[in-house]
DNA sequence: GGGGCGGTCAACCTTTTGGTTGATCCGCAC
DNA sequence: GTGCGGATCAACCAAAAGGTTGACCGCCCC
């Protein structure tokens, strides 16, 4: 088939410039085109595609500043007719990046701090239809599935979103017209499956497991 | 002189191919080397200079996993003699992230979601022993000092993300080894400026602000 | 060299939060 | 229809946080 052509989708002209030289420099990759959010990656393929120029995997970061985000790109993309692979290449190894990503049809999740070779790699494997998992990624699902206990019901993430905004127990019971107790007994739930013993670090722990927003977001 | 040697400092590989590749692409810089922490920068730059090599600018990121942070090796770079001028250049403008980077002895501060050509001119600005900063930042150092009632202290601010992190008072005196009253004079304070009035609420504040990085990031 | 500011600490008290036990109600599944 | 889990509430006590007053030190600036 030749060489493989990639579409690069991040925000920092820094690593599109990374990526480019990475790729092209040593294996038989091209770059068809560059984004620097999930409208212009969308856009970019249309163009291409009326063009009749080929997308063989497109590489795309999640968090994307003020633009569409690469969990929402990867979704949009798939519902296209034969979708190229999206292979998701980002900082964060948090669970529920990666669990939006893979529901999104993602064909695969790498970190950046990955060796060049890696990543590499994982084009190849994106490009062959295959999946292509970081091992710490693959490692935080296999943990994460043995562990269905810690999960949040719908109260409890309303509740946390409330102790975000920096409510206190009585305010909180006020907006969600519960007793000051109900809210109690919901945190000392909540403090016990993020395995925190205060409401900061609740806090703190869910919004690193993007349970929640980070406050004031 | 001749060509304008560089030391890149970043954990992220494709980051670092990034820089090269656009630094070396048009104006006359040179990658002395590259160091993926701030211990491996220490020993490159030490290694160069028992070669009798040059090294005229420090381009440094923040977080970087594991390793010693960029804002440590900044404040050990400046402690050499002779010390080369260090750029700072990361994804994050909050405040605190500023400001310990100034404080530690940094030259510029820019993002790495600037263009190509900022990023070639800080590293010549830098070079040149002026100061570069992004324009962004630049706006956020402006609105500080215009409203100084308001304005943290950097002990302050360093308290707030400790704060953010989830500790308990008693935890945050053990960390920065001052006793629990001064930890809860400090939150009076920061309360106050904030216009809040327990730390939950200081946080999300903080975070809106850009005074502090979401916790957990 | 006096004044202001930032940082440090102590003592005291009030309010909030954390932790526990136990209880009722409802909806859903087997 | 029995059982289970989620949501609700109460009472109680211990621990942490919030708020106030007052004090000392070191530094920088005029």
């Amino acid at each position: 088939m030749g060489e493989l052509r990639i579409l690069l989708v991040d925000d920092h002209p820094v690593v599109r410039a990374g990526l480019r030289a990475m790729l092209t420099e040593f294996a038989d990759f091209s770059v068809a085109a560059e984004a620097a959010d999930g409208d212009a990656a969308l856009r970019e393929l249309a163009r291409l595609r009326t063009l009749g120029e080929r997308v063989d995997v497109v590489l795309m970061d999640i968090q994307m500043g003020a633009g569409m985000d690469g969990v929402t790109a990867t979704a949009a993309i798939r519902r296209l007719e034969l979708p190229p692979p999206v292979l998701i290449l980002t900082t964060y190894d948090t669970e529920a990046d990666i669990l939006a990503a893979v529901e999104a049809g993602a064909s695969g999740y790498m970190l950046k701090d990955a060796p060049p070779d890696q990543i590499r790699q994982a084009v190849l494997s994106a490009a062959a239809g295959q999946t292509a998992l970081a091992p710490k990624v693959a490692a935080l699902l296999m943990s994460r599935i043995s562990s269905p206990e810690t999960a949040l019901t719908a109260r409890e993430v309303q509740l946390l979103e409330l102790l975000a905004t920096g409510l206190t127990n009585r305010s909180i019971a006020r907006h969600l017209f519960i007793s000051e107790a109900t809210v109690k007994t919901h945190l000392v739930h909540i403090y016990g499956k993020l395995g925190v013993d205060n409401r900061t670090a609740a806090i703190a722990r869910a919004t690193q497991r993007r349970i929640i927003r980070p406050p004031g977001q």
